[in-house]
DNA sequence: CGTACTTTTGAATCGCATCAAATCTGGTGG
DNA sequence: CCACCAGATTTGATGCGATTCAAAAGTACG
């Protein structure tokens, strides 16, 4: 792995709320790494060494299924990533790069020694497992929905602010988080428009309330 | 609500890889509750006051969709059950009884503090948080594949052991947890076992291998 | 023995996946 | 600057599988 010692960390951690209780221990251990679009960090079954942390760009937990098709079942721009490794021994799941950017890692022995004795940076780690819970309850919650429209709403309103959401991504890559086809996504949109229930501005989509 | 004091720690607590690291002074707080089959225990937005443990019985965490649909997120038969309340002021689902039983439930200040005080059991806390984004990213993919034999074949890989498992549940019920409608779950695995493909002896399905 | 619920099958309908293809986009190199 | 390419966006046609509504048969329980 590229690795360097991370230079400055007063730059990092205003947007994550996690990486401000890092004990300094802790951040001596870290080290950052580059990757480039595309880039697969790690596969499923390789060893967790490291807890990640995304500074920068943007990285996608993601399984494929025996047809071929990709899930992504989690997608990061700020913040940890695949938290769930820091208890098991390998990763559950793939780790690439949708888009170029920079990382943090903490070796796992290191981040089990600060979680058990720093009780507040622990609490910190707890909480991020709730949030992260929350999300996947919110996900499972829209993939259940079976139709189209009804998931980008369900998103809209989960994901987004007072009906109002900016897309951070291709329609493409929304359309599979959305778990349908992207031509699917296309036509839901256009429908929707056509029927006045949402307005498109590009990556930003607004519900309209019903009369 | 309903409560006692806890008789006897010694009887639980087997299966269930947290309850036996709950430290003494929050066991001394401990509630018990008795629920009947089909009770609401809490309803989504109410104040979460109090982390579950199922004892005996069964609880499910559930959403109903605009539709009316009800999303089954979380179903437990013995061990803790929307964790992620710790850290909300309310709980973001319903919760509500499958099946007659009882359950433990410890104040929320009592919890936060004993996870604050008590190292060994706010890591095992983080385990079963962990082992929850596990269970959920699992359920993400699942719910991800459009065919239903290939949610079938999906739950049985992962919930199940070496190619079998037993359902704890009606099929009515798994169909849900599922995502798809229990006629097309009846209609698959008849059509599976046509194919040969599973062997079904009641609640217990075996998948056969392709040769 | 009746009631409530699950299990099972049938028929009709609808929406999504899929394959195909055209257009548009941003970025690269000549 | 322009040609070119890869990928995203968009539209069309087709088939399949799931949903839905309906109804019968089985099962558990008081």
């Amino acid at each position: 792995m590229v690795v360097a010692q991370v230079p400055d960390w007063g730059k990092w951690g205003t947007a994550n709320a996690l990486l401000p209780r890092v004990p300094a221990a802790l951040r001596r251990v870290a080290r950052t790494r580059h990757f480039a679009r595309g880039e697969i960090l790690y596969r499923r079954g390789d060893r967790a060494a490291d807890i990640l942390c995304v500074l920068a760009g943007e990285l996608r937990l993601t399984r494929a299924s025996r047809t071929g098709t990709e899930v992504i079942l989690q997608r990061v721009r700020d913040g940890f990533i695949a938290e769930a490794s820091l208890e098991s021994k390998a990763y559950h799941c793939d780790i690439v790069a949708a888009d170029e950017g920079e990382l943090l890692a903490f070796p796992i022995a290191a981040f089990r020694h600060a979680l058990q004795h720093d009780a507040t940076f622990h609490a910190a780690w707890s909480a991020q497992l709730a949030r992260e819970v929350r999300r996947l309850r919110a996900q499972c919650e829209r993939l259940s929905l079976n139709s189209a429209a009804e998931r980008i709403c369900h998103f809209i309103e989960a994901d987004g602010d007072n009906g109002e959401v900016t897309i951070g991504q291709s329609r493409k890559s929304w359309a599979a988080e959305l778990g349908i086809s992207h031509e699917a996504l296309y036509r839901a949109l256009r429908r929707m428009q056509d029927e006045g229930a949402l307005i498109v501005h590009g990556a930003r989509m607004r519900m309209r309330m019903k009369p």
